[in-house]
DNA sequence: ATAAAAATTTTAAAACTCATTTTTAAATAC
DNA sequence: GTATTTAAAAATGAGTTTTAAAATTTTTAT
């Protein structure tokens, strides 16, 4: 991998400009032309110009006419929001999520298919197959109002060439999704791990902007990071990067199925907390969960402990109070590490909210080393379920609205 | 901190064609204009134009002609390095190093200072201010001949305003470093963390590329990191990202200067080494140590456990070993997380060589997710004990060469 | 009505890169 | 030794885009 020189040029300066000006109506809209040059340095010509041509591709659209400063009145323009739409996907472990959204990443169409545990590679890009169609369909829209299609898959990506490396929960290797969807829809694809995707989509619908560096987290049947520097998602070199689950903070925790002890996932992943809970209830402690599984303990799984702790139950909320301070842990080394301006708690333990939340800041606040960083915000998802998939849309979008930026091609 | 907006201007356009021409005279140099177009994709006139200016401003020399391929002879083109310097300070604990290089980073003069157990923040500035005068005289360079002064400083810096704000070692605040020292030099100064500034100076005379993510590993009486993406050493919110030396791997382990227990350099860090040496001395092991020190386990250090390893002591040699391992983990975490290509290890630690990398890599191999991860390479430092000093040098050149991707002023 | 002020548009100039040609210089073939 | 070929560097003019300044449009204030 050899130094790519991006070298300095006419398309380079316009397309950064254009970037500029798209980005200035997206995230400050409805805004005039002479404020676009104000808060951008650009000249009102250079302004006007690119402006036409957006106006001409539709992306862009003049709305109402703004209110007089005692001169003409200005012109507000705003994205052409319903006019272009993306397709994202989010692989999970038991059911695959297709959405639909527009331009602004709100959501306009969602289909859910069941998928078979342990599906090979062929049923499940089959399955991706079935739903674009499905949706498509539902929408009843052209297919050249697709700017393209996004897929969160759990698992290593490899995100240049759009293959899914692994994914623990199927047990598949090098799945070629980009090439097999991109074949048969004609459109663009980008493939991310679910993490990442998540955090880019509460990135982009948040207000992350280029400075920020935020981190996401996915709590639930294991644990994973996303991490954006630059406005970027922060890949590694081998696409690792985030794989926060098999962080050890506890040599002599227990053991993962990775092999080592202690890592992060077997003290605050999903799994770990439905254990933690097994064994203390068959070490005699008492608690609603008995009831609401029946006394089938085979069926204690993270949610039903949420939900006991929601309903009150003691020994519950202590069990995520733990769960909390062992993620608050974990945080803290994330946080002297890579020292974001915030972290977005999502995945299924967000459904735990302030149980876990609380003990988690409290840890945070006592361990980091800097009062500086005790200012980083936590803050839960604000996507929720939906996170995955929106943010598989934002690699569409992120591609669209900061085209200039993929200078190197 | 709101969104910097980098607009497309002909300034920017050319300070990019610059930038890039530049730094291929000095990575490929000796060059023709010839290749440069080539290999950059540059027309010969913009080439040509670019580099007339460079020859005026003496940044460059044309030297030799090289030998004709069948055609008018190629004029090669190379950094004028010998023409202007650049002065390097790394504050230690217990001394000041000075060094110069010139633009090639190479070493031409250097120098160091005592500093008096503890200092305040004024005696550490005089002390900077005499160690420049005696270097500058030393050297005898007229001063318009320097580009700029880089200062490594242990502890965490905020590298925007050039401010010390804690270093632990002299527990002093607020040093305003940079404001002090351009007062009285009247050129650039930059200042950063003194691990941070390693790994920078490595990236720059090894063979990093703006592609590589390295990360360098500072292991002396405490424990740094410095992350460099896409060619830029990274800061995090609030200037601490690299700080692993208080990342927890072991609920249990000892108690750290932060309150916590089990920090990383509460297991791998030189006072952690010598603290084990001393409690397992005590125990009744036995070791050439004891015949180093005399029976007095309080001068017993780091160093003194490296030395004994290197004369064939076993006691020690196992010691290391086990330090090499606590290591390990801490880096198996850095690399779920930041997924780097290459790993430098630096500082006090690598005099112990061997002894620690070889356990070190082992542990990594074994605890490491993905083969591919497992590729990972751990290096030793190449710059050794001026590696601080000369990455200061770096963070000047840096600002020189890459002057044009400043492009946000 | 008239003046002032703000938002666009128009026009012309300037800053570059880019494509092509020309000049220079050396190596090789005859 | 001369002509031919090849390649490097400089020169020329065209093309793209920003930039600066002026003109136009539209509205509010007097």
């Amino acid at each position: 991998m050899s130094t790519k020189y991006t070298r300095g040029s006419f398309q380079l300066m316009k397309s950064i400009n254009r970037s500029v000006i798209l980005n200035m109506i997206r995230s400050k809209g409805p805004i005039s032309r002479a404020d676009i040059a104000k808060q951008t340095n650009l000249t009102p010509p250079t302004v006007s110009n690119i402006v036409k041509e957006l106006l001409d591709s539709q992306f862009v659209v003049e709305t109402t006419q703004g209110s007089s400063q005692g001169g003409r009145k200005p012109t507000y323009l705003e994205i052409n929001a319903n006019q272009f739409f993306i397709m994202g996907i989010d692989v999970g472990r038991y059911h695959i999520k297709f959405v639909i959204t527009n331009l602004y990443g709100e959501l306009v169409e969602q289909l859910m298919l069941d998928i078979q545990a342990q599906p090979e590679a062929n049923d499940l890009i089959e399955k991706m197959k079935e739903g674009i169609y499905q949706i498509m369909q539902k929408g009843g829209r052209n297919k050249d109002k697709y700017l393209g299609i996004g897929v969160a898959m759990h698992g290593i990506v490899d995100v240049n060439t759009g293959v899914s490396l692994f994914a623990p929960s199927f047990q598949t290797h090098n799945i070629p999704i980009q090439e097999e969807l991109a074949k048969e829809f004609s459109m663009m694809v980008h493939v991310e791990n679910d993490a990442k995707a998540m955090t880019l989509g509460e990135w982009w619908l948040g207000n992350g902007n280029d400075e920020d560096n935020i981190v996401g987290i996915n709590v639930g049947h294991g644990i994973g990071a996303g991490i954006m520097i630059r406005g970027e998602l922060f890949q590694g070199a081998n696409f690792i990067a985030g794989e926060i689950g098999h962080m050890t903070i506890d040599l002599s925790g227990p053991k993962c199925s990775c092999g080592n002890y202690g890592c992060l996932q077997t003290l605050a992943a999903g799994p770990a907390i439905a254990q933690r809970a097994i064994k203390e209830l068959k070490a005699g402690n008492t608690s609603m969960i008995t009831d609401i599984v029946q006394g089938d303990l085979e069926r204690v799984n993270g949610e039903i402990v949420f939900e006991a702790a929601t309903r009150g139950d003691e020994f519950s909320q202590e069990l995520l109070k733990q769960t909390g301070r062992y993620l608050g842990i974990g945080l803290t080394n994330l946080i002297h590490t890579i020292n974001p301006n915030r972290i977005i708690i999502g995945g299924g333990v967000s459904h735990a909210g302030e149980f876990i939340l609380d003990s988690l800041q409290e840890t945070i606040q006592a361990r980091i080393i800097t009062d500086a960083a005790k200012e980083t915000e936590i803050v839960p998802s604000q996507l929720g379920d939906n996170a995955s998939a929106i943010g598989a849309c934002v690699l569409i979008l992120q591609n669209f609205f900061h085209g200039g930026k993929q200078v190197s091609q």
